[in-house]
DNA sequence: CCATAGATTGACT
DNA sequence: GTCAATCTATGGA
């Protein structure tokens, strides 16, 4: 008999994203990203995530020049989700880490399904391991909007649990960006399909 | 006020 | 390979 599926007693708590946000981003590779809705439970092992530090310490941060109205859930207590809209059409989702008043937060970039697949197919349109390779593809398989930024991870439908670790980790630098180029923050799982497809500028 | 760039994706030549 | 979709933030007239 196997125990009962994520109990609230292994859920990842505060402490876990109460550390410097490159060491919280590895560690979250292999992490479970559990939510449960009126559709049902879904399930989702993160392959791939990029750290984004604190205000003034990273150009390619949304809060490298201080809190706007978008960017403000970052400067608030870890282990809750910063969402933003990307060029105006998807979402995308972070989890802030370190301390409050910091500013710094993971970038969700891929996972894998591991339970409700039917249901984010039905979301996403498709099946098969462009479930969720890309940051977009992520949030839309969630089902998740701006009405989850500021949501906490540490308790209620949204939350991370242990999961299998990957035999192997990668870094490179992160998909996307301009400014801070050469940094070293983007970290990947080289053994999952489920790796978006796009490539690190270096 | 207007222009432009941006942590993306999917459709199309 | 190119490009449009369309919201936020920033910088200049």
């Amino acid at each position: 008999m196997s125990a009962a599926p994520y109990p609230a007693s292994a859920r990842l708590g505060e402490t876990f994203f109460a550390h410097p946000v490159e060491d919280v981003a590895e560690a979250l590779l292999g992490k479970v990203l559990v939510h449960r809705d009126r559709e049902g439970l879904v399930a989702l092992r993160l392959v791939e995530v990029e750290a984004y530090r604190g205000e003034g310490q990273d150009e390619a941060s949304h809060a490298h020049r201080g809190p706007t109205p978008r960017n403000h859930q970052m400067f608030e207590t870890p282990g809750r989700l910063y969402v933003y809209l990307c060029y105006g059409v998807h979402h995308c989702l972070n989890v802030v880490c370190e301390a409050e008043g910091r500013a710094a937060a993971v970038l969700l970039r891929g996972a894998e399904v591991l339970s409700g697949g039917s249901i984010l197919a039905r979301r996403r349109g498709h099946a098969g391991y462009g479930i969720a390779n890309g940051p977009g593809k992520l949030a839309q398989a969630l089902g998740a909007d701006l009405g989850w930024d500021g949501r906490s991870l540490l308790a209620g439908e949204t939350g991370f649990w242990p999961g299998p670790s990957p035999g192997e980790i990668r870094q490179t630098t992160r998909i996307g960006i301009s400014r801070g180029r050469s940094d070293l923050l983007r970290f990947f799982d080289p053994a999952s399909r489920c790796v978006s497809r796009a490539r690190p500028v270096l």
